[in-house]
DNA sequence: GTACAGATTGAG
DNA sequence: TCAATCTGTACT
């Protein structure tokens, strides 16, 4: 069961959002290549009055444009002036909100089956060709996706080329772990430690 | 026109 | 743990 996550996903508020994409997964098409991954890890920019947030006071500025659209449109804009960070535009238009995709697991359709050690027994495992290392951050995993400048405004609820899945997998709640986010420590201790990153426990692919 | 930060990464 | 990295952004 696969089902392409749709606008009214998108259209809840950014925590819930950040919290329900974990367990879900990432498509990218590329030509005939199709890339996919599970997003072990998200972090929620829930509003104009959280500081850390591009949007703080609602501000507007070109590149934070894309945070005042409605649920479901990429966001992506670039740090230390040679990484990608990707983000998903949540809630209504007009309100900036968003989540930034931190980590996925690079996932295949075809599970290789090989012998195990004692030759008696099929295992499944993901192809060696796959690498775990790949999209274990917020810069890799847009270098991976091939993910540019050129997705900025990209709407996931209708696109070709970019958008997300639930492939039938629940995360327990158990599974689900929770910290403040990485790298804005500007924002004040106060914004700095909202527990507003998400992540899947014990999760080899998840950042740091 | 330009200083500079920056939601990082990977090497040591 | 730490510094290299470099371009778009947001100022003057």
């Amino acid at each position: 069961m696969m089902r392409r996550l749709k606008r009214s996903f998108f259209t809840q508020p950014s925590l819930w959002v950040a919290e329900a994409l974990l367990g879900k997964y990432v498509v990218r098409k590329l030509g005939k290549k199709i890339l996919v991954g599970k997003i072990v890890e998200t972090e929620a920019y829930p509003g104009p009055y959280d500081s850390a947030s591009h949007a703080y006071g609602m501000k507007r500025t070109p590149r934070n444009l894309a945070e005042y659209l409605k649920g479901g449109h990429v966001y992506i804009y670039l740090v230390y002036g040679m990484y990608w960070q990707l983000n998903i535009a949540t809630g209504r238009a007009g309100f900036p909100e968003c989540v930034l995709i931190r980590a996925l697991e690079p996932f295949s359709d075809k599970r290789h089956a090989t012998r195990d050690k004692d030759e008696k027994n099929f295992v499944s495992h993901v192809p060696l060709s796959i690498s775990l290392n790949v999209a274990n951050g917020p810069g890799k995993l847009c270098r991976w996706l091939k993910l540019d400048k050129s997705f900025y405004g990209e709407d996931v609820a209708t696109s070709k080329r970019f958008w997300f899945e639930d492939r039938g997998a629940k995360i327990r709640q158990s599974e689900i772990a929770t910290g403040p986010r990485v790298g804005i420590d500007y924002a004040g201790p106060y914004w700095a430690k909202k527990p507003w990153r998400f992540y899947i426990r014990n999760n080899p692919c998840v950042s740091r």
